[in-house]
Order: structure tokens, then C-alpha cells, then sequence
RNA sequence: GCGCCCGUAGCUCAGUUGGAUAGAGCAUCGGAUUUCUAAUCCGACGGUCCCAGGUUCGAAUCCUGGCGGGCGCACCA
């Protein structure tokens, strides 16, 4: 439908079937790398697998083909260098196909129709009512919402789910602290905050008090029995309080779900949810507790809880229920679980639990697991009050933003809202700039940090290219290009080519952080060529080339960053 | 104890399904602005790719065994 990047796919493409053609290799058996150094080429092929075939030498063999190449391509020289065959698209070729195909598709360009037809459904965020989001919570959210996105772009229909920690236990716990020292604190004006005092209250005061202890497993009970009480009219404020709260902090990170549903929407399902799994002849009894033993997938794999021995559920359960309750609704392509870590084995189990059962969709669930942000003296935690709060890093990143401006660029206009865009958008880039599977240790230097690998980096660079764009004369750009002047910009070129790629590999590998390397390496690429590359000013042939080369890579960052969820401010 | 994840420059990280001389940012040092935003650019410095075997024409990448760090291991989520 779209010309989705084709015109370097087709120049692929091309070389590929070129090479089928001379050599009789299986389409797919094979694929073009980057050349080592760009001078060498566009597209390398190296000929180790023919030389293996043929039983003859590499070099001599990439010579060879490479003149029998050269003999049916047009408008790509093929070079042996050594065991390699490097390929090299004709720079007019190049630029005027590509940038075609970029300006035309505008912020279209790298989506595509393959999921067309397909439902992916995001598990993301999901924070914890009465605890206040933690830069923890900030990893969940701002990849979960960057995955759908980029699904989004690949035609897929997406659901991202806020699966609200709104039930357990620990709601007992706090009922009965509300019940017990609810007077003392000022629920109303920061209820978060606190909700968090009396929780930590609850946990120094457990151990020595035990009719604590008896009050919250009463309290949770009566929470799980159904009851409209005391109990669950308790509970339902709290949850409406904090959800206030966490709506604040959504809409500054530009983030919103299709569904907002707390664990205990599954309430009414977990009944029938567990029929469901005794009914497999899975379960057994243990110790009081209904258990699916997973001893066949490892002497050492844990069973699966479905029900204590008081008779309440527990997270897996709820779990389990969501899943068929997602899929019975959607029946995704992929069911994804943006969740930490540290919670590996909880969706081990699950989907053994699944397997157990016979149920041929598991292998559609993946958890998306990331890893864990820790503070320089350890491992966060709410309990021990050691946490960076979400709030506070958005406000100090913010902070910091419109210093900045006021420094180097006081006139601007709407400062205020760039800050925000800018100090928030540093704080979001920053969190998908690596590897999600990697640890983060959190160190403030580095949040605010607004230089070099950076989100503001990225940001800066797509202002400069609009405010080149923006001072051209009306019709500048739209002069007969003199494409010689993007000769020596074929790596750009070729960079802005492999967006859709980008994008599709990121969905793919469920990981942002592709998207945010290579919008790095491309603004990185893009300042290096506006430091070499004057655009106004010269002769109109070449200053047209140059507009649409700046035009085509503003939309590259533009998109690239909205995929991220990351604001591309107009000036800054 | 067992399982899973991670280990690349002083620090933080990239490194395409195994391919050519392992790359960025920060930090340090030295340069660049009469001209499109210096939140920038150019250069220098900086490496036993944790260690040891193995597979391969070829290993940072795959396999095995260690070491170091993180996380987890039935009635929390």
C-alpha cells in the first residue's frame, strides 16, 4: 500500500536477486551486510558460503561474480575487495528515490499493513494503588507504551492494559492500618504519601502486635468474599484516590490505556477460572492449598498457587484468569507482560501452568521482562522509604530543562512548554536508551544530563533542521535538485533509509531501545552534515537537494521520537 | 544449595541471522562560531571484549566449565 522505505528495499532487493541469478543460492539463504567502512560500499556480500560450495577461494570467486554482476545491474557498481563484493548505488539514484519516498510518506513513512488484521495486547504499568510511582514504575510504562506504539506503526490493532495492582492481600493490611490510625493522617490533601506512612507503619508494627496481623487477614477476607462493607467501601476510596493521582503523572508522560482494569476485575472470574484449571486435571491438594505441581518441566520448578489454605487467592490465579480472559476477547497475536525481571518465574510458571492445560495459544504470551532500577546504595524499596519518586524526577529534569533555556535561549517563546517537553522527554529517552533486559543503576547526574547520548540531543537536532527548513525561502525546496550535492551524503541517505527496518525489528524484539540507538546515530550523522553542509545561501540546484535531504531526516526524528513517545518541540 | 539474567575503554553503553582494522557518549586534553540554534562540530587519549577450553575458513557474538554482580526459589505482588 505505502511505499514503506522501498526505495531502498528495492535496491536490495535487486543486488539480491542478482545474485541469486549468477550463483543459484536459495532466496533467503543469504542477506547484504554494511561494508566496515562506508567508503567501501553500500552493501556487502561476502562470498566465505560459495567459496565453501565451490571449494575454491573466496577472493578470487567475489572477483568473478563481481564482474558477471556488474554485466545485469544498473545503476549499482559491484567491487571485489578481497573475499567481499561491495555494492554501490548510484548517488542520483539514491537520493532522488529515497527522498521521494520519505517526503511523500511524511509522518507515514516506516509504517506499514503487515499486522494488519491482528490483535497484540500490552500488559504495561500496572502500579500498585496507595504506593506512590516510583521511577520503577517508569520502566513498565514508558516501554510497554513504546512497544504498542511501534505495533501501532506496523498496522497491528493494539490494547494496552493498565492491570492495576488494585487486590491482595496487602489490601487487608491496609484496611486494617486505615481502620486502626486513619484519623492521624491527612488522607485527603496527599493521599499517597499518606497511604505510604501508614503502610510502612503497618510493617514496623506487625511483628510485634499480631491482632495486626489478624485484622488485615480478616479485612482481605471480607475484601474477597464480596461483602459491600465497611471493608470494600474502604478499599474502593483508596483505590480512587490513588488513581487521581497516577492520571497526573500519565498525562505528563503522554501515555494512555484502552483498558484500565485493576486485578479485581478478574474477581467474578477467579471461581470459574480455577473450575476451569481443576477440570484439566491439572491441580492437586497440598498442604491445604490447591497447587498445579510443575515437577515435569524441572526437579526444581516451584508449583503454581491457586488458592491458599485460607481459602483467598493469590496473584497467579489472577493472572491465569486475565490471560483467558484476554484471549477469549482478543485472540492476540501476541500477549505481552511488561514486567520486571525479578518476576521471571512467576510467568515461568504461568505459562507452564498453561502448557500443562493444553492451551495452544501459550506460546503467543511472552513476558517482556526489563531490569531493575536500583539507587547507588541498593535496591528500592518502598517499605524502607528508599525510592526516587516519578513526580520528582519529572519536576527536577524539568527544572533543569528551563535553566537551560533561560541560558541559551531566553527569548523563547513558549519556554515554559518546551521545559516540560524537553526535561520530560529526557527523562522517558533516557529510559529506553539501553537493552531493557539491563539493570539501571539510578544516578541523578545522569537523568539530568541533557549532552550528548541524550534525548535532548535528539530533540536539539531536529530544532536545528526546522529552523534551517524554516528560513529557506517559500519554494527553495522545491527547485530541480542538483543531486551531486548530496554525493558525499550517502550515509545519511542510506541511515534514513533503514528507518522501517528499525521499526520493524523494535516491534519484533518487543526493545525501544533500537529505535533510540538509532536515532542517536542519526542525529549524530545529521549534526556532523549540517556542520559540513551550508544550505541556505547557495546555488539554487544544490540548496534544493540539500532542503529535502534536512526535510526528510526531520521527519525521520520526528516520527522516530513520537514512537518513543518523546516530544519534538519546534524550538528549543 | 538450585534456577534465571547480566559481564565490551576510567564511567555509561552500541556492536545487525557468527564476517573486513571492536564503535559511541561521559570524563580528560587540544581545536572550531563575521554566516542555517555551540544542548553542536572536529581531533587526541583510552581495549587480555570477565577467565579457560571447544565448534568454525572465521567468535565480542554459538557450546561447555569456571569467576564476578543482580534477581528469584508454595500460601506477597
Amino acid at each position: 500500500m505505502f511505499a514503506q522505505g522501498r526505495a531502498v528495499q528495492e535496491f536490495i532487493a535487486s543486488i539480491e536477486s542478482a545474485i541469486i541469478a549468477a550463483t543459484g543460492l536459495e532466496p533467503g539463504s543469504f542477506s547484504l551486510e554494511s561494508p566496515r567502512k562506508a567508503e567501501l560500499g553500500d552493501f556487502a556480500f561476502p562470498c566465505f558460503l560459495l567459496a565453501k560450495r565451490d571449494k575454491g577461494n573466496p577472493a578470487q570467486i567475489a572477483g568473478k561474480l563481481a564482474e558477471q554482476l556488474n554485466a545485469s545491474l544498473e545503476g549499482i557498481q559491484a567491487t571485489a575487495t578481497g573475499p567481499y563484493i561491495n555494492f554501490q548505488i548510484d548517488r542520483s539514484d539514491l537520493a532522488r528515490s529515497l527522498l521521494g519516498s520519505i517526503r511523500s510518506q511524511g509522518a507515514l513513512y516506516g509504517n506499514s499493513e503487515e499486522g494488519r488484521g491482528q490483535t497484540v495486547v500490552i500488559d504495561l504499568s500496572s502500579p500498585n494503588i496507595a504506593k506512590p510511582m516510583s521511577v520503577g514504575h517508569l520502566r513498565s510504562t514508558v516501554i510497554g507504551a513504546a512497544i504498542q506504539r511501534l505495533h501501532d506503526a506496523l498496522g497491528y490493532q493494539t490494547v494496552g492494559i493498565n492491570h492495576i495492582g488494585d487486590w491482595g492481600s496487602q489490601f487487608g493490611k491496609l484496611v486494617a492500618a486505615v481502620d486502626r490510625w486513619g484519623g492521624e493522617v491527612d488522607l485527603e490533601s496527599d493521599p499517597i504519601k499518606a497511604l505510604l506512612e501508614l503502610y510502612v507503619r503497618y510493617h514496623n508494627e506487625e511483628a510485634t502486635d499480631p491482632s495486626l496481623q489478624d485484622a488485615a487477614r480478616a479485612a482481605f477476607q471480607e475484601l474477597e468474599s464480596g461483602k459491600e462493607g465497611h471493608v470494600r467501601a474502604v478499599w474502593r476510596r483508596l483505590t480512587e484516590l490513588s488513581m487521581q493521582e497516577f492520571q497526573r503523572t500519565y498525562e505528563r508522560l503522554h501515555v494512555h490505556f484502552d483498558e484500565i482494569r485493576g486485578e479485581s476485575f478478574y474477581e467474578d472470574h477467579l471461581g470459574p477460572i480455577i473450575e476451569r484449571i481443576v477440570q484439566s486435571g491439572v491441580t492437586e491438594e497440598s498442604e491445604g492449598a490447591l497447587i498445579v505441581s510443575l515437577k515435569e518441566f524441572g526437579e526444581n520448578v516451584p508449583p503454581c498457587l491457586l488458592r491458599k489454605s485460607d481459602g483467598t487467592t493469590l496473584y497467579a490465579t489472577r493472572d491465569l484468569a486475565a490471560a483467558f480472559h484476554r484471549w477469549e476477547l482478543y485472540h492476540f497475536a501476541r500477549c505481552l507482560y511488561v514486567v520486571g525481571g525479578d518476576q521471571r518465574l512467576h510467568f515461568q510458571q504461568l505459562k507452564y501452568v498453561l502448557q500443562r492445560m493444553g492451551v495452544e495459544w501459550e506460546p503467543k504470551v511472552e513476558h517482556i521482562a526489563f531490569g531493575m532500577m536500583r539507587l547507588p546504595e541498593g535496591k528500592m524499596s518502598t517499605r524502607k522509604g528508599q525510592v526516587v519518586f516519578l513526580e520528582d524526577v519529572l519536576d527536577r529534569a524539568v527544572a533543569e530543562a528551563a535553566k537551560i533555556i533561560a541560558e541559551k535561549n531566553p527569548e523563547l517563546a513558549n519556554s515554559a512548554e518546551v521545559a516540560e517537553q524537553v526535561g520530560v522527554g529526557a527523562v522517558i529517552f533516557n529510559d529506553l536508551k539501553r537493552e531493557r533486559v539491563k539493570d539501571i543503576e539510578f544516578v541523578w547526574s545522569e537523568v539530568l544530563s541533557f549532552e550528548g547520548d541524550t534525548g535532548p540531543y535528539v530533540q536539539y537536532t531536529h530544532a536545528r533542521l526546522l529552523s534551517i527548513l524554516t528560513k529557506a525561502d517559500a519554494g527553495a525546496i522545491d527547485a530541480a535538485p542538483d543531486w551531486s550535492a548530496l554525493a558525499d551524503s550517502a550515509g545519511l541517505l542510506l541511515t534514513l533509509g533503514q528507518f522501517p527496518g528499525v521499526i520493524r525489528k523494535a516491534a519484533t524484539h518487543a526493545e525501544p531501545s533500537e529505535v533510540t540507538q538509532y536515532l542517536l546515530g542519526l542525529a549524530r550523522e545529521i549534526n556532523s552534515w549540517i556542520a559540513a553542509n551550508r544550505v541556505l545561501g547557495q546555488a539554487p540546484g544544490v540548496m534544493a537537494a540539500r532542503l529535502q535531504l534536512a526535510d526528510a531526516a526531520r521527519i525521520v526524528l520526528h516520527k522516530g521520537l513520537a514512537l518513543l513517545g518523546v516530544s519534538a518541540p519546534e524550538s528549543m
